[in-house]
DNA sequence: TGCGAGTTTATTATATTATGATACTTTGCA
DNA sequence: TGCAAAGTATCATAATATAATAAACTCGCA
């Protein structure tokens, strides 16, 4: 984000707020004012002025003794609104908590953001690890069995695009990282019509996931099914998880 | 919010530009610039330059034909920051599950946040409603069983003020809305440790809930788990569900 | 206990930036 | 077809945010 197209629609300082907002999360959930400036690379008078700000209209907390900052519950109000807005966490919600109860396994559902998933819905269960629990959640699409199954669904050249471009982010020693790799993958997921991905982001981690589409013939989602690795296997998800997986994602009808 | 206190510590375009944002939610999931100008009362020029910079900064989606705004993923990505800076969801979320699955019924957790009470955590069943599976939606605390259970551990002259000045809003034909009545059930709250609260919020619903304890003996969240009306019955609910909410309630120790 | 690096707060003059009135264009409805 | 309402664009003006500087803290370490 260096120096912002010149535009007289553009309000440069809501821009640095914004950045700064969305500086916190995954990495950083709470931090001083001097990580911020180094975070955001922002002005260090500008971060003060812009801290201020979205502390005393409350999106920020700021702790009395040790002068961090963290996203407050007007952040987290964000999500309703979000979810009121978005006419598929309706849609899906009731089909995937009963997925989630039928399996007994963590259910999500994902939407593609430019080159990743953001996570809109999950169903946990007593053995899913604290950031599989999260709504809101973005990883790289390219590493996850949810974006690889959207991908699986994109116009040829989009697709092809999607696999050479996106970025790629290890999360585990056995991420594949291997743009080759992950094309095959991809194929395969095309043919099948879901995709299956073994610990990619979470380790002992297997994924099945299947696209929902609009009838425009767009992936506008993704049905997900996480399991672990010493109780499943990835031939046992292929022949008992994924058929009921592309079943809910494709008894979706929406456009 | 007229005009802001002329502090040079304090960026009014961002200010205005939050102030769109958080109009987005439960009665206004999508607005169109007009509808923006009416709800927020901002200036028309205004509202156009920050909602296009939202737009822009990706915090807002512009449907190409109708014009009209929603909030993006991005904005759900602030609840998952939220979520990553909040000890609380942390700790209470694996009991809360095991406690969903064991009652097989809706278990939720609440904090209090000024005068009003926001959802951190949802486990839903098959049969709650949408508004009852989102996660950030806000309510007025004096007529939720979480706000009550919170309510009824503040300090006697705090607890005094809540009853008296906290805003209240009919949801339900059931709303009480009489502070007397409610005065009365906080204190049945403060006396039992946990409350229970009829059809405030949605029709047929029971709800019972018991406060989370700081060490320094603050209430900072809630408990709750709700039930609907043919199948339970307040009684049923106190004497069966109650005793559960309340044991999860205190085994949490935070601070 | 006291020194000093590293942070957080406070203060200013300056010009960049946001402002809001106005006019223009498109849309949707009768 | 025509009108009203909504969205888009333009622009001079002054108010507003800027970034440099200085003051007041913290906290670790000797």
């Amino acid at each position: 984000m260096p120096s912002k197209k010149q535009d007289t629609l553009f309000v440069a300082s809501l821009a640095k707020g914004l950045t700064i907002l969305h500086a916190f999360g995954q990495p950083n959930p709470e931090m001083s004012l001097a990580e911020i400036v180094r975070v955001t690379g922002l002005d260090k008078s500008a971060c003060q002025r812009l801290t201020n700000t979205l502390f005393r209209e409350g999106f920020l907390l700021k702790d009395p003794i040790t002068r961090r900052f963290r996203p407050s519950l007007k952040c987290l109000e964000m999500a309703a609104a979000y979810a009121w807005a978005d006419p598929l966490v309706r849609l899906m919600m009731p089909k995937l908590i009963d997925l989630g109860h039928a399996l007994g396994e963590r259910v999500n559902a994902a939407r593609l953001d430019g080159p990743d998933i953001v996570y809109i819905i999950r169903i946990p269960t007593q053995l899913t690890s604290f950031g599989g629990m999260i709504v809101g959640r973005r990883l790289p699409a390219l590493t996850t069995s949810a974006g690889r199954a959207m991908i699986s669904r994109l116009a040829p050249d989009a697709r092809r695009e999607a696999i050479e471009t996106w970025p790629l982010a290890a999360n585990t020693h056995a991420t594949e990282l291997d743009r080759g790799r992950i094309a095959e993958r991809i194929e395969e997921a095309a043919g099948a019509g879901f995709a299956v991905a073994v610990g990619q982001n979470i380790i002992n981690e297997i994924a099945v996931a299947a696209p929902v589409m609009a009838r425009d013939g767009t992936p506008v989602a993704a049905v997900q099914c996480s399991v672990s690795a010493p109780k499943w296997t990835a031939e046992r998800v292929t022949a008992e998880l994924a058929p009921q997986v592309l079943d809910v994602a494709n008894s979706f009808n929406f456009g």
